[in-house]
DNA sequence: GTCACTGATAACTACCTCCGATCAACACGA
DNA sequence: TCGTGTTGATCGGAGGTAGTTATCAGTGAC
């Protein structure tokens, strides 16, 4: 026998391998797995047997009555994954490169922007993408941040920062906070109001888990507030503007929202905040270095110019921004 | 003509062709390509046409003179390059599984720990893994930390916390510093100094760039002490050493220098702070996610043990630190 | 205009992957 | 104890892939 060393030539394995390996990996069953990716049992039997062969490790301990990964196979297959999953990204942006602002794009939305923006984003997207198949959900941040990890989402439109890591922030603008008051109330209709002024206000809020309340309590600490100032709750928007309608308190709504809120009630008034007002920014979120960013970049710059006509100041277009190269 | 869309048939493509577009997109040209990657530059040539072909995208304009990559061809190479790193580090993995402990580790080390440490390391990786094959580095801690990003060393053995991302940080031991003086000084020799006896001291320091200055200057600052103590600097420890023994002024020395560098001076004497003495913490640093982590781990473990002979509190193993599945 | 050098193409070979059919091992139940 | 169904492995052949060498064709320098 020879002796040399125990290295017999390895070939680059195929990504055909990966796949079956890792199918393997996730099904623990030959026929599954290669059912799972559309290839014959041997076909999958082969390839697991030759990526063993070209890796010179035991990826699975086969008997015909169970499969299971060997520890090597464990931790080469989060390798596996992970080529894998990068094959996808790039196929993903070939794909956009291809045909960008074309197929499937998943947006998420929070509760207290889509009512407000959904229109004008509709509109843009309609008029200036129209191949590209947008499918809205509405959800809270925190299930929006999953989903967007998870790949269930794309794009998220939400209020920033975040901090969150793997996610990029796209800004869009900032909106000022309003406070909205039943017509006796006697900071009702004025400008120039304080922030100190919050200390003293019954003020109402959204449930908890909408960032909007969150950060109504925080404009509330930082206008030096001790105590919590919730005395009721409420799940949206409309149904808060219509207890503040009803006199049971104060609350304050994002100026994208004031128009369609107040408007269908005549007993509320709208007072302005002193400069520097409170405010919150809008921006878009995605997956850092998602394969589509180029597009997402594009899109927030034709959002940047169609929400110029809402009542908000639109962040100036980040250096970033462009997509690099594109036409 | 069909109408259908522009889809065509797009089969995965190979990790042959993802190289051969890597490589063209480094030397912008077929034949150097070729030969990088020891192939022909035909068979290159073809790769790169059929994963154009298979991505529907045109990667890279050629002109008989001159070869540059496309828009999409620069941000698909990004990609590119990323499958084929993860692919590496499956190699290596795979590598590390088939035969552990074998082949070159390229450790780096700094120079406040590299004289006293080595002797046990050395000895540790020659007795345990004798077919390991350890090239040491002893460089700072700034170009440690940009040799490991770069692959150019796989190992870092230096003070923490670095804080740095992509980097994780194996904790080894805590070492105390101890004052050293001339025969002469008041402090000399004693034990239970307090710390703020450093307000007033003439700390003699070693160069910029050394991390053991920035921990020294850091507990002279949490001492109290507001100037800067820096009346003279030295390139090592050994030097620095010798200048206390010639009456310049004190040192702080980690525990681990102690012994080797005293007792070439009978002019020198050595206090110990009184409890908890100011330490810093000895740990093994890698690349998040290297391949061969599970080995590292290991191999800090069996350094915990061996270094339990100095004068240092051994950290405990923590919980991550076991290769998981290997017997 | 010529020449050197570029990437593309042609023709051929070797190998590889895939499939359908079949085999051998095992667990379970009558 | 012996079928029986299900498991993964193996076999043989069709088809395609990917590599080679030899050659072609376009381009810029001189």
């Amino acid at each position: 026998m020879t002796v040399g060393n125990a290295g017999k030539r390895r070939p680059l394995p195929s990504l055909s391998q990966l796949r079956a390996f890792a199918a393997v990996a996730e099904h623990l069953h030959f026929r599954d797995a290669a059912a799972a990716i559309g290839m014959s049992q041997p076909a999958l039997s082969g390839a697991v047997s030759a990526l063993e062969d070209s890796l010179g490790v035991t990826l699975v301990e086969r008997t015909t009555r169970r499969v299971l990964l060997s520890p090597a196979g464990e931790r080469l297959a989060v390798r596996t994954r992970a080529v894998l999953a990068e094959v996808g990204a790039l196929l993903e942006e070939a794909e956009a490169v291809r045909a960008p602002f074309t197929g499937v794009l998943r947006l998420g939305v929070i509760p207290t922007v889509a009512p407000y923006l959904l229109p004008t984003v509709l509109r843009l997207v309609h008029d200036r993408y129209p191949a590209l198949d947008l499918q809205v959900h509405e959800e809270q941040t925190a299930s929006l941040l999953d989903g967007l990890a998870a790949g269930r989402l794309d794009l998220l439109l939400l209020a920033v920062p975040l901090g969150v890591p793997g996610v990029t922030e796209i800004p869009l603008f900032d909106e000022d906070f309003v406070l909205v008051t039943p017509l006796d109330h006697p900071l009702g209709g004025r400008a120039g109001i304080p922030r100190e002024a919050l200390k003293e206000l019954n003020l109402l809020l959204l449930d908890e888990g909408h960032c909007l309340r969150d950060q109504a309590l925080e404009i509330c600490r930082e206008a030096g507030r001790a105590d919590a100032p919730v005395t009721t709750t409420a799940a949206g928007l409309s149904t808060l503007v219509q207890l503040v309608a009803g006199g049971l308190g104060c609350t304050l709504l994002p100026r994208t929202a004031l128009k369609v809120e107040t408007s269908r009630s005549n007993q509320l008034l709208t007072g302005s905040f002193a400069h520097p007002a409170p405010s919150r920014r809008i921006a878009l979120a995605i997956r850092t270095g998602a394969a589509r960013a180029a597009e997402y970049r594009q899109l927030a710059a034709a959002l940047r110019s169609a929400l110029r006509v809402l009542p908000v100041r639109v962040v100036d277009d980040d250096p970033y921004g462009r997509t690099p190269g594109a036409a």
